[in-house]
DNA sequence: GTGAAAGCGCTAACAC
DNA sequence: GTGTTAGCGCTTTCAC
């Protein structure tokens, strides 16, 4: 492998010299410069990064945690991140968890074996040990949370407000004359599913109506879940004319089971889902859901995350996102007001 | 940041005997090992892998690089690849390219920069300069092509026969007694969509059927350009009675463009897609679709890619992998015989 | 069995 | 403006 002696030696220079033309060419005599570019241009020089990595103890690597890497639904944060990573001269690394807590403590160790210099943290463990005496700031490496509220305080983070997000859905239901509304909820020991529970209730509160247990069904976030649940959901005898579920995804399961049933969509039940991922618009009927603003919630992690790759402390800075209900086909009136 | 000098002089031994206590546990005795170990762990003390890696000139990270990094299509791909990697002690870190060739090369160039000691492609183009005097071998990092089959020979690949698979799903459609059937390609610069569009043709050739350009439209492999296509062939006077979508992505936009247009399926029009992603089984109506043996992909690409890790030159191989049609709802007799 | 020392590739402080 | 030198953190000869 070639380096950076090499290309000195061939241009007849010291290798700080090569180094100064890479990093800071002003710093260096015309003739030189040309020199050393033309060498490192016919030879394909890169520069080994784990040289610079080491002396600059900087490896301008992100790490991304993410509880299920590759969905649809964190693609467009995703793609915002490494945008703007990209622009800062960092490179964006996924880890995927698969919802294994000690992935997630793996992946994080990254910063600590410097192979990373920072983590965008999209599950809703802290994968570290904190010691409550002392403060964040001196424990957490550059750190950011998304999506999925964390459930220490402190932590800089951006998210919608599930529970105004999940009050609204089920106040436009109620507008369209549903009493009675199911909810498909993802997993219970997730904060946003909680926060989506809360605001269902407290919208059915509002509206004078009684929370009923049996109208909650896990999904678990699974298509095979929200089908389950869907079946349940259908089959009571006092059945609901509404279904809120708390992602897109069990959204279409939920519809392509009713249609399975043979029920219709949205006259025999209005069925709504969260994130608006891009299938909404293309399933049928089109999906009526909450939208999260995925590339503004990616671009405010990056904007929290680099002042403290820039050295500055952790701030407890909480963004809080508008979300946005999109109305499409997949929702209607109470069949009692057709 | 604890190094491994802090180890060395807290258990009072030399940094040499706490990297052979981590590294090769047996050539040290009893009471330092224990000693060297207490501190470790009590310090949470973690390797720089900077050093590590520069010492050893090795990093134990492979890239793979993807046109579309978070496609539901290369998911399970991508996990089984993963796994393995995991299991073998390498981190796997992903490429998305957007589409754009500088990504792809700036990825690929991480080998070079000594990030990465691997390269898993799932793009269609070489993102490297060959020189045709000398080998592939020579020129080449260990590497290893899947799913989108590179235009370069000798580059050691793993996919299924694209062109066989499309001719059976035609095969398929021609058995229910569709007589035109339209393709919703992907796009035309991609081998495998060529592959697929040859299947297509020849499948019609064996059953005497003339090839009708107009049947042809491109999708892109997008959602909207399927629904586009799927206008054009369901306008023409004389329209298909089937569709085959190139992805599964694009039957689903087709089925849901079918159904605003007020057509049943599969009594107006069979639609039959490729990949068998997770949905396939969750749209309605459920989808046939050509199945890639996803994990079996990701498992033989770390068989051919391993062992030019371990130092061993790159081999031609060209892996087929048999791929299955799976039939689901969404196709059915042709319309004349029901 | 263990420690001292060299060196992986690079950058930056320092001297000239 | 440029070269020399030290050192980032680690592993591995080489002596002992």
């Amino acid at each position: 492998m070639i380096g950076i002696k090499d290309i000195a030696k061939e241009a007849k220079v010291s290798p700080a010299t090569v180094s100064r033309v890479l990093r800071n060419p002003d710093l260096v005599t015309e003739d030189k410069r040309a020199r050393v570019l033309e060498v490192v241009k016919r030879t394909g020089y890169t520069p080994n990064s784990l040289g610079v990595s080491l002396r600059m103890s900087k490896t301008y690597n992100l790490v991304a945690i993410i509880p299920d890497a590759i969905s649809v639904f964190n693609y467009p944060v995703i793609r915002a991140i490494e945008s703007l990573a990209l622009q800062n001269g960092y490179s964006l690394l996924l880890g995927d968890t698969q919802e294994m807590e000690s992935r997630e403590r793996s992946f994080a160790n990254m910063v600590r074996s410097r192979q990373a210099d920072g983590i965008l943290l999209f599950c809703s463990r802290l994968p570290f040990d904190i010691d409550p005496e002392r403060t964040l700031a001196e424990q957490l490496p550059p750190l950011v949370n998304a999506c999925e509220p964390v459930d220490i305080d402190g932590i800089p983070s951006v998210n919608i407000d599930n529970t105004v997000a999940a009050n609204d859905a089920v106040d436009y239901l109620l507008s369209l004359g549903h009493k009675r509304i199911g909810v498909i909820a993802g997993n219970m020991t997730s904060p946003s599913t909680i926060a989506r529970l809360d605001g269902y209730k407290s919208a059915l509160k509002n509206a004078g109506i009684s929370f009923d247990e049996q109208l909650i069904q896990i999904g678990d976030y699974a298509l095979s879940g929200a089908a389950e649940a869907t079946r349940k959901l259908a089959s009571l005898t006092n059945r609901p004319t509404a279904i809120f579920a708390f992602s897109d995804e069990m959204a279409m399961s939920c519809m392509s089971t009713l249609h399975k049933m043979g029920f219709k969509i949205p006259q025999d039940f209005s069925v709504l889902g969260f994130d608006n991922i891009r299938y909404a618009e293309y399933c049928s009927p089109s999906l009526t859901t909450v939208a999260q603003p995925m590339t503004e919630i990616g671009i405010a992690c990056m904007e929290l995350l680099l002042p403290q790759l820039n050295g500055e402390p952790m701030q407890p800075i909480k963004r809080i996102l508008p979300h946005q209900l999109i109305v499409r086909e997949s929702t209607g009136l109470a069949p009692q007001l057709i």
